[in-house]
DNA sequence: TGACGCTGAGTTTTT
DNA sequence: CTCAGCGTCA
């Protein structure tokens, strides 16, 4: 992909003022924003300390990144700025953490942190912790719609909203005692700073004098906010973003942030790359007649020049194991008939419930397959409990990390001693930690109960020692061993085999401290383990373990993790009415977002395409009967064929997949 | 601490 | 139906 097209290459080209890319799926956006950055760096003598692309996830970041570093090979791409919103509100904290009130090496309180938090101050308060759920969702809402929480209790309609209201205000004041903030903050905190402060504004408008948004239409309105913040008036920014493939509008995400564009900037020139570089014609036809029936702020149309292709296929099924069993016989049948490697298949489907019939059919035909999604590397418990060790390294007043780990291997710490440093701690506004040191704890806790903890705080402080004076990474290594972590696991995992797995997770991630402090240091020499750590807990290894693991398999993941990949040949399975509309999405009246995930589904074959659709499913144990999805009918008849209705039926469907199969056999004694 | 049984919910998910 | 989360009991 060396040469641009026109679209392009004006895209590329344009620096006279701020420059909306309506990026159609497969168009090449990527392409456009990496050679932009080389264009401003080489030709318009920008140098890349001035430059910031920002992207939404770490994955994204880190594509871009190597990208642009090809492109640029060796020229100077020092001190570019390419990371995820997270990341640079993260920077931007951590390089004001003075003017905003923190003490260096402050936490940042992840989905469960935060949960845990929210359920012990709602239990404080007599409340039923059965909500934590909502709370925390309600909370996160009013954060990424900028509302304190004087103005949430201010507008709360009802009791729940109350509810919600007085633990957003308590859970803030307690994320500040404990110098933490949470993911949303990362954002809201320096939009607020940079509100607050003109002359730190100033100061950050003047170290970032162009600006590329990556992926705009996923932008929410804190983002959007840090956004305008940072353009100022000047208007050197150049956004990429698809109003058809927002699809995260429930969590937050508002598409119309892209029309508001020429809302703020009357002078915004807007550029649409339509030429789509992936698909068959009949594939972005399909896309097309779809999508033209949500409504607009921009037409666009992809086209391609890949041919016309298959026909898109939709095949009837009698029920849920019917449809599996027909797309794991198939692909399988593709794979040895037509010798398509497994790993150009994809199975597309609405919700993760919908994977587990098609696994057990992939299983007993031995196809080997790959589900994205599920536990990531983060959320496994033994890096969890190594992250809350080095959390409390870095900021001994995160009481949450502290409580994970202090009887963590065990250290005959139990709830009793745990409650009362809790309520000594709380008397005296100290954090768990610090209490521990307190000569006053004697008159409530037994000696021996105090000796383990200080033993504990004495471990913790000769480690930080350890890591300020020596080496940091040798001396958590050596914190490993001393606490006996890896026998803790053996103890503690059902088999020999996930306790070695875990064992490598913990020395993985080791190592990943050891690679990210280096890397940190390579810019900033001063850098300590500090940085390190709390770099580390955005970054998501799951997906670099993933690049690693490129084998051939068959790939299993949700319509939402989908977006961005392409395959050669897609599964889309479950067209059906309350399941791709998705019945809250019937009765919300979102159809629109449905139907946009129904487009990105579509937009990631290259080749062909087939869905597949059930007559009954069981669900919550009874069967129930399904209607076909209304996108069907939304697509252009003449591209499909049917399969399993009226002139086959379902039994003979069934069998051909059978029939196929058994062929198969022949196939593979010639082999 | 660990095993068992009850209850209730049951989209999408990144940072 | 299936699984997580919780509470109870030995």
């Amino acid at each position: 992909m060396s040469k641009l097209n026109p679209r392009q290459r004006e895209a590329v080209h344009y620096i006279g003022g701020p420059l909306l890319v309506l990026a159609g799926a497969g168009s090449g956006k990527t392409s456009v924003i990496t050679r932009k950055i080389a264009y401003l760096v080489e030709q318009c003598e920008i140098p890349a300390r001035h430059i910031a692309a920002v992207t939404f996830t770490n994955k994204a970041a880190r594509e871009m990144k190597e990208r642009v570093g090809q492109l640029l090979q060796g020229r100077d791409s020092r001190g570019l700025t390419v990371s995820t919103f997270h990341n640079l509100g993260l920077n931007i904290i951590r390089r004001e953490h003075r003017t905003l009130g923190f003490k260096p090496g402050f936490s940042i309180f992840d989905d469960q942190d935060s949960k845990a938090l929210l359920r012990d101050l709602l239990l404080h308060n007599d409340e039923d912790a059965e909500q934590v759920q909502t709370v925390q969702h309600q909370i996160s809402t009013w954060k990424n719609d900028m509302i304190e929480p004087e103005q949430a209790l201010a507008v709360a309609n009802g009791p729940l909203e109350i509810l919600c209201a007085r633990a957003y205000e308590a859970y803030n004041r307690h994320l500040r005692a404990y110098n933490a903030v949470d993911f949303d903050d990362l954002i809201l905190v320096p939009v607020r700073l940079f509100g607050s402060h003109p002359e730190v504004l100033e100061r950050w408008q003047g170290r970032i004098r162009y600006l590329l948004v990556d992926e705009y239409q996923d932008t929410n309105l804190s983002q959007y906010r840090l956004v305008r913040q940072l353009v100022g008036y000047r208007g050197a920014l150049t956004v990429v973003g698809d109003d058809d493939q927002s699809i995260y509008a429930w969590r937050g995400a508002r598409p119309e942030n892209l029309a508001q564009l020429q809302q703020d900037f009357p002078s915004l020139k807007v550029v649409k790359l339509e030429q789509n570089y992936r698909s068959t014609s009949r594939i972005l036809k399909a896309a097309n007649t779809l999508i033209a029936n949500n409504p607009h702020v921009f037409e666009k149309t992809l086209w391609s020049e890949m041919g016309s292709g298959d026909p898109l296929r939709v095949l009837h099924t009698r029920n849920e194991d019917a449809e599996c069993d027909r797309i794991a016989t198939e692909i399988l049948d593709r794979h040895l008939r037509e010798r398509i490697p497994f790993r150009d298949f994809a199975v597309l489907y609405r919700g993760n419930h919908q994977s587990r019939m098609l696994e057990m059919k992939l299983q007993s035909y031995q196809v080997p397959y790959k589900i994205s999604g599920g536990t990531s590397f983060f959320a496994r418990a033994e890096i969890k409990d190594l992250m809350c060790y080095l959390k409390v390294l870095v900021n001994r007043d995160d009481d949450n990390a502290f409580l994970r780990i202090i009887n963590l291997p065990r250290r005959e710490i139990g709830p009793t001693t745990l409650q009362k440093l809790g309520e000594y701690a709380s008397a005296r506004q100290a954090s768990l930690f610090d209490a521990c040191a307190e000569i006053g704890l004697e008159q409530v806790l037994p000696a021996a109960a105090i000796d383990r903890l200080r033993r504990f705080c004495h471990m913790i402080e000769s480690l930080y020692q350890r890591c300020v004076q020596g080496d940091p990474i040798a001396a958590i290594r050596e914190l490993i061993d001393e606490i006996g972590y890896e026998e803790w696991i053996r103890q503690n995992s059902a088999s020999e085999a996930t306790a070695e797995k875990r064992i490598q997770n913990v020395w993985f991630l080791v190592d990943s401290l050891r690679a990210t402090l280096e890397r940190l240091q390579e810019d900033n020499p001063e850098a300590g383990i500090e940085e390190a750590i709390a770099r580390l807990i955005l970054i998501d290894l799951m997906n670099r373990q993933e690049e690693e693991d490129d084998s051939d398999r068959v790939q299993l993941m949700t319509l939402h993790a989908s977006k961005g990949l392409e395959f050669p040949h897609v599964y889309l399975m479950g067209m059906e009415e309350e399941l791709l509309p998705h019945r809250n999405s019937i009765e919300s009246d979102t159809i629109e977002e449905e139907r946009r995930l129904a487009y990105v589904g579509i937009t990631r074959a290259k080749r062909t395409l087939t869905m597949t659709l059930a007559k009954k499913r069981r669900q919550f144990g009874e069967e129930v009967e399904c209607a076909p999805s209304r996108f069907l009918d939304e697509l252009p008849a003449e591209d499909i064929e049917r399969e399993g209705l009226g002139d086959v039926s379902p039994e003979q469907n069934r069998a051909k997949g059978r029939a196929t199969l058994s062929g198969l056999r022949g196939l593979l004694d010639d082999l």
